[in-house]
RNA sequence: GCCCAGGUAGCUCAGUUGGUAGAGCAGCGGACUGAAAAUCCGCGUGUCGGCGGUUCGAUUCCGCCCCUGGGCA
């Protein structure tokens, strides 16, 4: 029997993309992306991004179809996902959607409560002031919006400054329009396919360690500098891509490149495992899992 | 061979005037609705090199031994 989708998650390097491929080779599938760093055009190494040789074998979608200047986001990516996902059905095939970053898993399952775009002046405001007064953020947040005060922490600034932003554009609490419309799922049934890729944390580890040293072999250090040439905002995403803040700092004189290199595997453990939680817990019954 | 310094958590180290020990990093567990590779919360995981001695009690004091680094030969 066809699948309507398939879907495959799991921590990096795990082995999503060659599992990707086959089974997309095997359904007469498109392979799209549903990780949020492998987007950008100009991280291509050091997200692991697919190889030429891999791209060849299938079709592939969303993958550094984006520049590293913007603000890429869930929500956009649901957007461009819900687009692609017509098309590739349009043409009678099978959308395998791979990747790690567990929220996009729940936009596309679960949905994502819509909320009006907000305007981009107001969202760099509150961003603007975390950098000089991150302390007050949770002030700010209990004298404009209570309600979302009481449910997050004031050490949580990346929270904050969503809530803050959402209030100060609509008028109305984040925690409102969470409540109010959950959101519709792009995906639902019994003929989606869910694989979640969960190999032992040694084995994981291990794998983690010796991509990364194909990473550097392959030039890692030299992506990160010609994205630093960029100039980007350091607060935007694409800077904080495991591996750019650590051969950012190789680069400037700070630390070694060992050291750099020591740090970002250790990062890229820290986030595996971060992933694995999400998995572990946010995922459903329906999720089979394999080694 | 002799002299000196050191041997405490996975790593780098602190500490105990004798009452079985604690930081950073690493690691482990958790949260997660619009920048999520983000952001945040929690948790010391230990034959204190070994064997004896003194002591109510030794990781701490004493002796011997082993190991590592440096120096002298």
């Amino acid at each position: 029997m066809k699948p309507d989708a398939i879907l495959i998650a799991g921590p990096t390097a795990s082995g999503k993309s060659d599992l990707a491929i086959n089974l997309a080779k095997a359904n007469n599938g498109v392979v799209i992306n549903a990780d949020s760093m492998q987007v950008y055009e100009q991280l291509n190494i050091i997200t692991a991004r697919p190889t030429a040789n891999q791209m060849s074998q299938c079709t592939h979608r969303l993958y550094g179809h984006r520049d590293a200047g913007d603000a890429y986001s869930v929500a956009i990516w649901l957007k461009e996902a819900k687009g692609v996902l017509s098309e590739v059905k349009e043409q009678g095939r099978v959308p395998v959607f791979v990747g790690g970053t567990g929220l996009y898993f729940r936009g596309l399952t679960e949905g994502l409560s819509p909320v009006p775009e907000l305007d981009n002046g107001i969202r760099q405001k509150w961003r603007d002031f975390a950098l000089d007064d991150g302390e007050r953020l949770y002030d700010e947040l209990v004298r404009r919006d209570e309600l979302a005060a009481k449910q997050l922490r004031p050490s949580d600034h990346q929270r904050l400054i969503r809530a803050l932003e959402v209030i100060d554009s609509t008028g109305k609490s984040i925690i409102e329009w969470q409540s109010e419309n959950k959101g519709e799922p792009l995906l639902g049934g019994s003929a989606v396919q869910k694989i979640l890729l969960m190999p032992q944390r040694s084995i994981l580890h291990k794998r983690i360690e010796d991509r990364f040293e194909r990473m550097v072999d392959e030039g890692a250090p030299g992506e990160v500098a010609q994205l630093l040439e960029l100039e980007i905002e350091p607060t935007l995403p694409v800077m904080k891509a495991i591996g750019v803040p650590q051969f950012s700092k190789y680069l400037a004189g700070e630390i070694t490149k060992n050291e750099a290199i020591e740090k970002a595997k250790a990062a890229t453990r820290q986030y595996a495992k971060r992933q694995s939680t999400w998995f572990n817990n946010q995922f459903g019954e329906d999720w089979h899992r394999q080694e």
